[in-house]
DNA sequence: AACACAAATAACAACGTTATTAAAGAGAGA
DNA sequence: TCTCTCTTTAATAACGTTGTTATTTGTGTT
């Protein structure tokens, strides 16, 4: 591998005028520099960051752990997270094991950006977290933990959403999904608030895929009778609802209406564009990637946030059928 | 940070005497071993890799490039990498842009497998992953490319499964989305091979989405015979395509068979489980894994390799109706 | 008590950078 | 010509490890 060492005697100067040549120094002549360049580049030269990183004690890099690649949400959150890094001039790798989490911290990366289902997956990593030299947030988790993080709050989603289609006047609500108990909780909570009666008829269980959201509706129990609107556990889950009502002849939204979680922008592209309720995912991106930054710059700041869910109204949600409504 | 030598001072031992300890040298009695250990635990003490890399040369650490980590071949695909990189001891990493990949590459990986899209994304990454330090393989490719990299025979899974489809007795076969050229042009070869008459109308144009085959179907025109088979570009396509079939009444597979491109587990737990064709993303990981980490140790092996489709039988095939059959 | 020999530890030179400090060279003013 | 600045380059000490070589310590033999 050709050093710098390698430059500079090919350039004859001292390697420590490589060095600031090669980072644009004004301490050296433009010509020299530029001589320096022009050879660097010709040997094929590559910059080592070990050896950077090591005098430097930094690498402006962030590490994102995560477990399950397979939902959507990440997919997004990632990109986004990718991007408000890249704003701020750090770079970012993803990681979906504790292996390669701890190789990250002991490779000195500046900060570790752990999603929820991580920690909750391997419960022993939250507590050497907080000892590891890389500054660490954990992002996604329903109660507050240990650490440093930034917690959603689910259950002001789910009575937002509950809350939004009693204003439509709707008075049988029906919840698809049981993957996540705080949500169920939260719905029933949620029901008995707007002042009807909570049933455990009107609790759909679904695996949270489309699949589960569209078996749980095409194959509900006959004798309970159709709610006029749903809420949806998460994105498959309610794309997968929304088959299901169609495909029985449910015009939605005048027949029933239907709110998924999470605001992914791919729900207002299905047949019919949904109404989602969740935190923006947008807004959690730029909150981790400058919280984590201040945090690794020494600033000050809580070690708790609460990331507010938003409704996004679209075309799912109407007013329930007259002989229903109240 | 507490680094080796704040150990050695407070256990009265050099440092290479520390750094030996940690290691689990046989140089270093038994019982000095213990006692740094614990000291070392005691002070929290964390590795510093960069220095060890700097050193050792070595990092056995894997960057993985890709882009879209939306599609769930990716999601299986990065799950099997990471799979079969770690038994053979190595750490892998995710990078979704250019620049990420650049920084594995000097932060000294030993070596990058790239998923083709990346470098068709950003094609003046292809001329400068040859120059770098890591070794790399690109994965995935339709054509041969300048560097050591894994191909996918497409056109052969798309014959395959037109063969297959025509050993049902299959005479008329549709093809669903139009994102792969590569796959649409091998399907008008591989039918013409198979002795039909190929028409543009057997060609279902689709966004590669659940939703596109969904619409493909549901909204084909009516005007031309609905074939008695169907092949799906990718899997999720498939299941939209699938769904649709269903919704317009066709019994899969005794009115309608269908193969899905792209071996995805999931694929078989479908309403019908659907014949799947495509690379085994198991094979693909392990032989990317073997010869990425063979590339590294220097040994012997061809640049180009071909992993060949296989085709996987499930329930949505079956001999065509009567009437139809030939 | 002197010696050989093994076991255990210490010393030190890398690795490829950056950052700080020292030295050399070039003009300018007297 | 000499000194004083300013610009440019060189020298050198880190950074935290590993690996190799040197030194010390301990044990048994004569």
């Amino acid at each position: 591998m050709v050093s710098i060492k390698d430059i500079a005697e090919r350039a004859g100067v001292s390697y420590s005028t490589v060095s600031k040549a090669l980072n644009d120094s004004p301490l050296v002549k433009e010509e020299t520099k530029r001589r320096i360049l022009e050879i660097a580049r010709s040997m094929g030269y590559q910059r080592n960051l070990l050896a950077r990183h090591l005098v430097s004690g930094r690498t402006r890099l962030i590490g994102f752990g995560l477990v399950n690649l397979g939902n959507p949400i990440f997919a997004n959150l990632t990109i986004q997270l990718h991007r408000a890094l890249a704003a701020l001039d750090y770079r970012m790798v993803i990681a979906i094991s504790p292996d390669e989490i701890d190789l990250l911290n002991q490779m000195r990366a500046d900060g570790l950006v752990i999603w929820a289902d991580l920690v909750s997956r391997h419960p022993h990593l939250m507590e050497e977290l907080g000892r590891w030299q890389a500054k660490t947030l954990v992002i996604g988790t329903d109660e507050p933990v240990p650490l440093p993080h930034v917690r959603f709050d689910r259950r002001a989603g789910i009575a937002e959403a509950v809350r939004y289609l009693r204003s439509f006047g709707h008075r049988r609500i029906g919840f698809i999904g049981s993957s996540q108990e705080i949500k169920v909780r939260a719905f029933l909570e949620a029901v008995e608030q707007a002042g009807l009666q909570p049933s455990p008829d009107w609790l759909y269980p679904a695996e949270p895929t489309f699949e589960g959201g569209y078996r749980a509706i095409r194959y509900a129990r006959p004798d309970i009778p159709m709610p006029t609107a749903f809420i949806g556990l998460n994105n498959l889950i309610t794309k997968g609802a929304l088959r299901a009502l169609l495909e029985l002849g449910y015009r939605i939204p005048q027949d029933v209406s239907l709110i998924g979680y999470d605001n992914l922008p791919d729900m207002q592209f299905a047949e019919v564009p949904i109404t989602t309720v969740g935190p923006s995912l947008e807004e959690v991106a730029d909150f981790a990637a400058h919280r984590i930054v201040d945090m690794i710059d020494g600033k000050p700041g809580a070690d708790a946030h609460v990331v507010e869910p938003i409704l996004i109204p679209r075309a799912s949600v109407e007013r329930a059928p007259d002989r229903d409504a109240g």
